[in-house]
DNA sequence: GCAAAAACCTAAAGGCTTTAGGAAGGCGTA
DNA sequence: TACGCCTTCCTAAAGCCTTTAGGTTTTTGC
């Protein structure tokens, strides 16, 4: 019988266009045993189990996520490059929900710590620069942009604000016009 | 035999346990029957399934939450206001991860509708009420309160701020701070 | 006291994961 | 070219989960 043609990747990559169509849960290695014609246990030579799938499906995730904050924030900065980054997160989870879902994944120290999560902490600092914020509260904000783009991201997902209005396109403008004034005029400790 | 005394609400009562001690992706019917000393399907007589069970341990979720904010909220306006209920939140979340992860979980409109949701967008507006912010952003300013908590809330269960410094207590206190400025000086439209 | 409703049961089908062990395709090398 | 080995793929089987179908026993209420 002709061979499939497998490789870690492609399974990967198919687990991740299954959870943008299908939702992040289902992803399973019988789906995908289906989509390439092959029994389940074949999968076990190319992934160690189900757990190890999602584990790259969510590094693939935050690995695209940098890569498009990144070349967001090339030439910007100040508000300009605040509302770039957020956008790209925005845009990245409307566009790809089920990777969005997989990239919030908890993953354990190790996976963690090989994966892009710490290039995210960066892009965030790395917007700090354009304001004027004093070392020690850096972290601080940090923490809390990460919080607010991922809070929003996550409920305007979830359809928390559907059929309400204001649409929510000029509530995330506003969102992002309150935190750059909030950086511009951070409280005093 | 006898009869184990099962309701609707003590099973959801013991999910909600189970999700705080396991998870809440660890909910079982299987693992309820179990605690109950009951066969699987007796459940069926109590709660429609898996996914009903689940649903029903989120609107518990939400209605202990929406309980809580209320209770921190009586007596108080402005910044105390303010940390009052985003410490509802976070503690809440802390002390019952499971639950929280419950009230997280989306609802089918009418499941959404009858649950404690809207409460939850009231005691905010509530809050805005210490702040002097026009009409028209008002909603803008709910959306990204209840973004940020939810946000902050949820990448600290998921253990993004552990073993980084300065701890998470620190900077939980100056997001709310900084949320308390920003709603001082709201930046005009 | 008796009937009906409610709570519980067994049986069974179907989906998912994972391990064990066997057959076949393809590549490197003699 | 042909041999052998590694990798890819297979079937079989066990274990866990949900859900439906249909039967029995306990409790309740008239």
């Amino acid at each position: 019988m002709a061979r499939a043609g497998i490789t870690a990747d492609r399974l990967v990559e198919a687990g991740a266009e299954l959870a943008d169509a299908a939702g992040f849960e289902q992803v399973s290695l019988s789906a995908l045993a289906r989509r390439f014609e092959v029994s389940v246990p074949s999968l076990y030579a190319h992934v160690a189990g189900s757990h190890d799938l999602k584990t790259r499906i969510a590094r693939l995730a935050l690995a695209e996520l940098a890569d498009r904050g990144l070349a967001a924030l090339a030439g910007r900065a100040g508000k300009d490059a605040l509302t770039a980054l957020g956008n790209v997160y925005r845009d990245y989870a409307r566009a790809h929900p089920g990777r969005y879902a997989a990239a919030r994944m908890p993953l354990d120290p190790a996976a963690a710590a090989a994966s892009a999560g710490p290039r995210h902490t960066e892009m965030i600092r790395a917007i700090l620069r354009g304001y004027d914020l004093p070392e020690t509260e850096q972290t601080h904000a940090v923490r809390l942009l990460g919080a607010t783009f991922h809070g929003y991201v996550s409920l305007e997902l979830a359809g928390g604000f559907d059929h309400s209005s204001p649409d929510s396109e000029r509530s995330w403008s506003r969102a992002m016009d309150a935190l750059d004034a909030l950086l511009r005029h951070w409280p005093d400790e």
